[in-house]
RNA sequence: CGGGGUGUAGCGCAGCUUGGUUUAGCGCGUCUGCUUUGGGAGCAGAAUGUCGCAGGUUCAAAUCCUGCCACCCCGACCA
């Protein structure tokens, strides 16, 4: 391609809208631009590295014998009804595009395919001997998410590989899951990312284990917990480990004291040089079900640590047949506001114990008269502890469980694994921590979905059973910016060879200097010969503007028809790293070619 | 949705507090001509704006008031 020739606008300032680096180098280079709140055009150098991208998730995925189809971005509802999540998805998350056509018949553009693909299993798959079967599809995926960010990161509209597979049983799904976790590996390598694959929590989707591919960077929007030796790393949503071990309380009997002004655990300890960790707080949240429901929980959890409100939700969605729904829709922490909705009475905040009355709640029929009492591990064991006394400007010290307070029924783990824990596998490791940008996850669904949707098949004893399914996504869009991200420098972009938009250009320093034209145009037409990727910087430009705009693209290696031409050489600089060496005329195409394979390999 | 912020030329911004001196300006980019030609050139000239939108106040509004819209940032969501 012909830069002369091509839509290619560069900016010299950083675009105002964009906060990240790669977001700004994408916007500044001219790969893409904003159309609405993450919306964007992909230009013509974009679509090259997305397409170069696809091309090795498509290898590698076809390399594991999935095949690839397309399915459609418009869905009827009654199929997101049938599997239950139509409510979820254009009600609590309010993820699904949905809109009504002219018969008035409701549909929802595509945030995923589920409903899609398994529907197609229910009516194709018959019998064990067309199992295992893998289907992927990459194409544009649509969800207005909360708040979209960063450029293509997380986009209100992207491209996403998303493969389904379907098996008799779990041993052949736990195969393909282990297929795909090497084809994710090899993908995110190939494309020249650094990064890392973590235990994750399996959220909306559901299923039971699950795990995400994190490109390991800064501007990543979620934590990774992971220890030296290799042998654990997980998302902090999902993260466990072992707690710091609570000091010995300094009480030794039961007695209510004053403590005025101590609305927080932080003043409360230094009103009674306490520790933290004799000190048991009760978190107040509130959830609503999706029949309508509200359930106030109380948590009660040893003050040192915090509500992984992720585990929670886990938590309160396991309950919610206890509460006539099926899914939880919301989860807060009630202000002033909610509580007045439901509160009889004002609630002693700050000074709340684990046995508050439910009298507290005023009778109404969509709030439950009582509290649902969660207590995290690391509050059950705390002897002589410090808590509320439901009276402000009063707590209790030197409690006790079986004695002053009752230890309520449901003990679960919702507590935040931080830094600095030790691991479970090995406590004399550390967790630490990274930022990483999800780029790829996958899930073994078993028979969620299948099962809401009657998709079954017959196996070998003439039985009909529910399929068991997997599923696997990537973020084309997402990985091709996380690897600028991920690479980059003050003069721009350095694209990882294997995905750049093209392998190589040619800045010609001088055009109205007829050797260097020749020289650079026999060159251009030798190297797309030989079937490497090739820019002809051909613009009537200063060849300062010229080598500015080939580092900011961040094209791989540049080639300078320039001053050792007499010599019958060219410079051959390698982005990256700013290297320029003289190679003669004839070795400039062995020469790259020997460069790139051993780059791409 | 809650909190914070911004909308002025393709991009980055000033002007707004204190309405009139602005036929609305600056830098970059764009166009024309000449010179220049190895790290975003110089000189000369030119074009480009519903000042986010709609009302209102006023003799007079980019500037003051009201409403709306869009976008960005912080939180819940996720590939």
């Amino acid at each position: 391609m012909r830069l002369s020739q091509m839509l290619f606008v560069t900016l010299r300032e950083d675009p105002a809208e964009a906060e990240i680096p790669s977001h700004k180098l994408l916007l500044r280079a001219g790969y893409i631009r904003r159309i609405g709140s993450g919306i964007y055009a992909y230009l013509p150098l974009m679509w090259r590295v997305l397409q170069k991208v696809s091309q090795i998730v498509r290898e590698e995925m076809n390399a594991t014998l999935a095949q690839e189809c397309l399915l459609p971005q418009l869905q009827p509802a009654e199929l997101w009804r049938e599997s239950g999540r139509w409510d979820t998805y254009t009600q609590a998350e309010g993820i699904m595009f949905a809109l009504k056509d002219r018969q008035e018949r409701e549909l929802g553009l595509g945030p995923t395919h589920e409903e899609v693909i398994t529907t197609i299993a229910k009516e194709m798959i018959r019998s064990y001997r067309q199992l295992p079967l893998h289907l992927y599809q990459i194409q544009t995926k649509f969800r207005d998410e909360i708040r979209p960010r960063f450029g293509l990161m997380r986009g209100r509209e992207f491209i996403m590989k998303d493969g389904y597979s379907f098996h008799a049983d779990e041993e052949s799904l736990k195969k393909t899951y282990q297929d795909m976790h090497q084809a994710y590996s090899n993908m995110l390598r190939r494309s020249g990312l650094s990064f890392r694959a973590v235990q994750a929590d399996s959220g909306a989707i559901g299923g039971s284990g699950s795990q995400e591919f994190m490109v390991l960077a800064e501007a990543g929007e979620d934590e990774v917990l992971y220890t030296e030796d290799g042998q654990y790393a997980a998302n902090v949503e999902k993260a466990v480990s072992l707690p710091a071990d609570a000091e010995n309380s300094i009480f030794t009997s039961y007695e209510k004291r004053e403590t005025p002004g101590t609305d927080t655990i932080e003043k409360l300890c230094k009103f009674l040089k306490s520790s933290p960790t004799q000190v048991v707080k009760n978190v107040l949240y509130q959830a609503v079900y999706d029949n309508g429901m509200t359930v106030l929980v109380l948590v009660i959890i040893r003050a040192d640590q915090e509500v992984n409100e992720v585990k929670l939700q886990n938590e309160l969605t396991k309950l919610s047949g206890n509460y006539g729904g099926k899914t939880l829709l919301f989860l807060t922490v009630p202000d002033a506001e909610a509580q007045q909705k439901w509160a009889a009475k004002s609630l002693p905040l700050g000074y709340i114990a684990p046995d508050i009355g439910d009298d507290y709640i005023a009778s109404h029929k969509q709030v439950n008269s009582k509290f649902l009492r969660l207590v995290d591990h690391t509050a059950v064991d705390l002897k002589n502890f410090v808590t509320g006394s439901n009276e402000s400007s009063y707590h209790v010290v030197g409690a006790n469980w079986g004695e002053q307070l009752k230890l309520p029924e449901n003990v679960v783990d919702v507590r935040k694994a931080r830094p600095g824990d030790r691991a479970i596998h090995n406590p004399a490791q550390t967790l630490q921590s990274a930022r990483g940008i999800e780029v790829g996850h996958i899930f073994q669904l078993g028979t969620k979905y299948s099962k809401a949707m009657g998709a079954t098949y017959t196996n070998e004893q003439g039985e009909e059973v529910p399929l068991v399914m997997g599923c696997y996504g990537v973020g084309v869009s997402r990985l091709a910016q996380s690897a600028v991200e991920q690479s980059y420098d003050k003069d721009g972009i350095i694209w990882p060879v294997a995905i750049a938009p093209y392998h190589v250009i040619i800045s010609i320093p001088n055009v109205s200097d007829a050797a260097q034209l020749q020289a650079a145009e026999q060159l251009y037409d030798q190297l797309n010969e030989a079937g490497i990727e090739t820019l002809l910087d051909d613009r009537n430009e200063r060849a300062g503007v010229k080598f500015k705009d080939a580092d900011l693209i961040g094209i791989p290696y540049r080639i300078v028809t320039g001053k050792s031409l007499k010599a019958g050489k060219v410079e051959v600089v390698e982005r990256a790293t700013h290297k320029a060496q003289d190679i003669a005329l004839e070795e400039v195409v062995p020469t790259l070619k020997q460069w790139i394979d051993a780059a791409v390999s």
